[in-house]
DNA sequence: CGGCTAAGTGTCAAACTGACGCTAAGGCGG
DNA sequence: CCGCCTTAGCGTCAGTTTGACACTTAGCCG
């Protein structure tokens, strides 16, 4: 930092690209703006960092206004900052964008600020169809390519599950995030076998039908090893 | 963001985490602070967001202005930013850092700020020994980890060589920045059949003593498959 | 009870890994 | 000019991992 330059002042905002696997598809959470610039388009959650309020701080925050969920629900984790000069029309704004992870959640309630608040598949969303406001198109693809490549290597694919859940529950996610079909018996094997990644809880559940699966819970390693590709 | 809420602003600057494989060693870039606050204290190169510029500009800018190269000697990737209301006592500030990565420079000229500008090991700026400024010291383990992770699944080692390098000299990048020794043959096999990674220019050279050694250029590809795993 | 579903185990050939021996090709000192 | 030193690059081999796919297990449902 260079104490003779001078500081130019910018608002710094927080966005989020809240992800879930909702009906087969991987959806995040947009709300609808209620003004100018970009007024009934589809957007982001996010909102202003507060004056005493580090950034993780303000991400769980947002979370909270805008799924009404305690955010020790999902996985929270910065992503990037997008600057551009000219990225809000209005001020000069830098962002921090976050990726927050969840297991199916309840639709969300509409937030303070938003017209309204509706989970859309991401597929849809990035397709240019209907254009995100701002540069969140973007970001949102920053997201899922950050989520999609960190399955491979960290047991992230869990936070998209509940608290115990089955081996096949957790292909599911893999399934859906890639948009790739695995083999069911030797996802089983890798899984099962690198270490620390599943917890057995000793449960059992038929809740997808056929022969009971175990429970597991994810276990205490950050990194895979060794991961499982694409 | 919230037409409603308070913008509160916030002086953005941007540091650099500038790392090179010197001596055997994986070395960063430092410069000794002027003034106050952590007067004759070493820190991150950086400095503040100019008001009609992107992020990645200014991070160029400032490598250009610390170290006196056109920054299309570097990788340059955004690393994370940092916001902790009280990380600089002079003001609200929020950082956004970036690594640089680059084959063994000159000894940086210093800039037109800091006292003094030099290249220090990676390992004893982190061993608390000679704290570094602010949260640089948080920061610059951050870039480090990322560094080394990056190696595993991209061709970014190559960003530590000179545009056209041996396999040898490849081997030494991953030695000093994972901290380990491996199997020169081994690793040949490896770097040589993993498709895009390099490709060859058709030259050889002696530099390194002993049989000639085949000169390489980093190929097109972006990941790496399989990856080298630590 | 018999058939349906999905879980979980087993098998096997092909590919990959890690340890390590061997030859190749230049420089250098005598 | 000739060995010797150094590092490059190839080869071998056993143990492991991968991917494809058959088979058995265990609850549910009609």
């Amino acid at each position: 930092m260079a104490p003779g330059d001078a500081h130019p002042s910018v608002a710094v905002t927080v966005d989020l690209v809240v992800l879930t696997v909702r009906s087969e598809q991987l959806q995040a959470l947009t709300v609808q703006r209620g003004e100018a610039p970009y007024a009934g388009r589809w957007a982001l959650p996010g909102g202003f960092l507060q004056p005493d309020e580090d950034l993780p701080d303000a991400a769980a925050r947002e979370l909270h206004e805008e799924t009404g969920l305690s955010s020790d629900r999902f996985h929270l984790e910065q992503l990037a900052s997008y600057g551009a000069p000219d990225r809000d029309p209005r001020m000069r704004t830098v962002t921090v964008a976050y990726i927050a992870l969840a297991a199916d959640l309840p639709v969300p309630t509409a937030g303070t600020d938003a017209a309204d608040a509706r989970w859309q598949p991401v597929s849809e969303l990035l397709e240019g169809d209907r254009e995100l406001a701002f540069d969140h198109a973007a970001i949102l693809a920053d997201g899922v390519e950050r989520a999609r490549s960190k399955l491979e290597y960290t047991p992230l694919a869990a936070a998209f599950c509940p608290s115990e859940f089955t081996v096949s529950e957790l292909r599911h996610v893999y399934e859906v995030v890639w948009g790739t079909v695995l083999d069911p018996r030797n996802f089983h094997r890798k899984v099962t076998r690198t270490e620390g990644f599943l917890e057995p809880t000793g449960d059992t559940t038929t809740r997808e039908g056929g022969r009971p699966a175990r429970l597991y819970r994810v276990g205490t390693v950050a990194q895979l090893h060794p991961p499982l590709l694409r």
